[in-house]
RNA sequence: GCGAAAAUAGCUCAGUUGGUAGAGCGCCACCUUGCCAAGGUGGAGGUCGCGGGUUCGAAUCCCGUUUUUCGCUCCA
């Protein structure tokens, strides 16, 4: 294929041709950054959340699952920290087309002022030697305290702004100040405007009694207000987990890159909960296992790496991303981040109550600390589809569309196909279908040439045709054809089932993240 | 949010200096063939993204708008 830009946009409207995903609302023009998946997305999505969810649960006796509401309750989310880290008002300079945080540029000029103040100081003590006395300098000089009550007056007047989301004055500020735009150095800005990536909504039916509601932003936070719950109910023992998959929403500035980053999507999050202190070991651990995880698909060693943040979050003391080469280049897959027990903390700062854990090894009380690994499922149905997408020249000098995902989570795992509609081949194929429906998604096909519908299940992804013949009248046997090889092997039609199990069975691939 | 490009049938696209829409593939029906796509016949499907304007007349020119892609920006 040809350069990368062409590799996604063809991922992109194979997705569509197929029955993988569509734009949302697409009759009416469609509504940016927001998509649906279709029949065969459903599916692919419906397997890789259970793929996930029997490797992180299912295998795990100290994991459990959980799925708490998208609506939380307001105080959530001062004490989580997004109410004030989601909330940035934003100026643009008209000029260099930059766009800057409004009480970051008013901060770095405050930052100037107080260099110049270190000027001073520098000055001062050059001059008087060993005698010099840096707080009195600075109680007393007239220069100096010039320069503090300024950044008093404009630190106090910035907060009262912020604080009463008086965004004029903000802007006001920034041109009393004559801030210029560090790139083009001009002060042609545009007004500041508010930006909240948290969508919010209201509870209640009657406008005057609602309450403001924000969708969450992140699943992390169902998990942490119902950690005594979870533990409790579940007597469970540190080190344990509490995994989710949900929903949740941000209001991206800029949502683009197709399912990469939508203003809707769906994680798939554990929080592990550990004794303090050993945060490193459990956060190495939990970066191995969830590699180990990815590796089991069989997409390539070589498409995934590790990126180490060297500026972390407010709630993390270590953190580290799985990235995946997509055909934008390598982007976050997957965060795996040592949370500390920020959010536990804070929790019970804001709610009174206590959320600690009781350790009878130790006999004693803490607040447990968390190791968090959290996966976007979207992306991983990006990183699944853009992998698998793939042209062929075949010997005959044709070429062939393929879908090679990876069997166990494909969205239809057979076809069967008569070889002819007639003499009864349709038939068997039916009875033959009927018996693996109950195990696995299967597709009948009977129109054109088999050859066609061969390519036709290539393109779809389906990992296995079964072809009834004239032989299976005979001796009860048919073809079962692999997708990848494009070969053939004749097998009892009893053995169809246990056949295909073996090929797709989660057993079979989760052994590799062991 | 800024800048650039694009939008015509399910898909990929053509449509000349403005004269009110075409192809290939796909889809549906029937016939034919039968193990690695593209046999035959017939058929369905488009107010050319949307809204204005210019014009006797707009898919075509102008303005606005929506969506997509790319660059910047943003990104827990």
């Amino acid at each position: 294929m040809a350069n990368q830009e062409d590799i996604f946009r063809k991922v992109i409207s194979h997705a569509k041709e197929y029955g993988y995903v569509v734009q949302s609302s697409e009759i009416y023009d469609g509504l940016s950054a927001v998509y649906d998946y279709t029949q065969n997305g459903a599916e692919l999505k419906k397997n890789i959340k259970e793929y996930w969810w029997k490797a992180m649960v299912q295998m795990h006796e100290n994991i459990v699952g959980i799925d708490a509401a998208i609506f939380m309750h307001p105080t959530t989310w001062k004490a989580s920290g997004h109410v004030d880290a989601f909330n940035d008002p934003l100026i643009d300079n008209k000029d260099s087309k930059k766009r800057y945080r409004a009480d970051v540029l008013v901060e770095d000029h405050v930052a100037k002022i107080e260099a110049k103040i270190e000027k001073e100081v520098k000055k001062a003590h050059k001059r008087f030697g060993d005698a010099f006395d840096k707080t009195q300098f600075l109680a007393t000089n007239p220069r100096v305290l010039g320069y503090q009550e300024k950044i008093q007056t404009v630190l106090k007047r910035l907060g009262k702004s912020l604080e009463a989301e008086d965004l004029a004055d903000v802007k006001n500020l920034i041109e009393e100040l004559q801030i210029v735009c560090p790139v083009s150095g001009s002060k042609n800005w545009t007004d500041v405007k508010q930006f909240n990536l948290m969508f919010g909504t209201k509870l209640g039916a009657s406008a005057e009694t609602a309450t403001d509601l924000y969708l969450r932003p992140e699943t992390a936070q169902g998990i942490f207000v119902n950690f005594l719950n979870v533990q409790k109910s579940g007597r469970l023992k540190i080190p344990f987990g509490i995994a989710q998959i949900g929903k949740a929403f941000r209001n991206e500035i800029v949502a683009r890159q197709f399912i990469f980053r939508m203003r809707e999507f769906e994680q798939m999050e554990l929080q592990f909960f550990i004794r303090p202190g050993t945060q490193m070991e459990w956060y190495e651990k939990w970066k191995e296992m969830r590699m180990k995880w990815h590796l089991s698909l069989g997409m390539g060693e070589d498409n995934y790496r590790f990126h180490d943040h060297e500026k972390l979050a407010h709630y993390a003391d270590a953190a580290s991303d799985i990235e995946f080469k997509f055909p934008f280049g390598f982007k976050e897959l997957e965060g795996i981040h040592s949370r500390t027990d920020f959010d536990l903390s804070s929790h019970e700062k804001y709610s009174g109550r206590k959320l600690q854990y009781f350790d009878p090894e130790l006999n004693e009380n803490y607040v447990p600390y968390v190791v968090e690994t959290s996966i976007g499922v979207d992306r991983m149905f990006l990183a699944v589809l853009s992998n698998s997408l793939a042209e062929e020249e075949l010997e005959n000098g044709t070429t062939r569309t393929v879908l090679k995902i990876p069997a166990v989570i494909a969205p239809i795992k057979a076809a069967v196909l008569p070889l002819v509609k007639k003499d009864g081949l349709p038939e068997v194929a039916h009875k033959i279908i009927d018996e693996l429906k109950w195990d696995f998604n299967v597709v009948y096909d009977e129109k054109d040439a088999v050859g066609r519908r061969y390519r036709r299940q290539d393109a779809a992804g389906t990992p296995f045709c079964i072809t009834v013949d004239h032989q299976t009248l005979e001796d009860q046997t048919v073809t079962i054809r692999h997708r990848d090889s494009m070969e053939q092997k004749r097998i009892a039609i009893d053995a169809v089932n246990h056949t295909i199990a073996m090929e797709v069975g989660m057993k079979y691939w989760l052994k590799k993240t062991e």
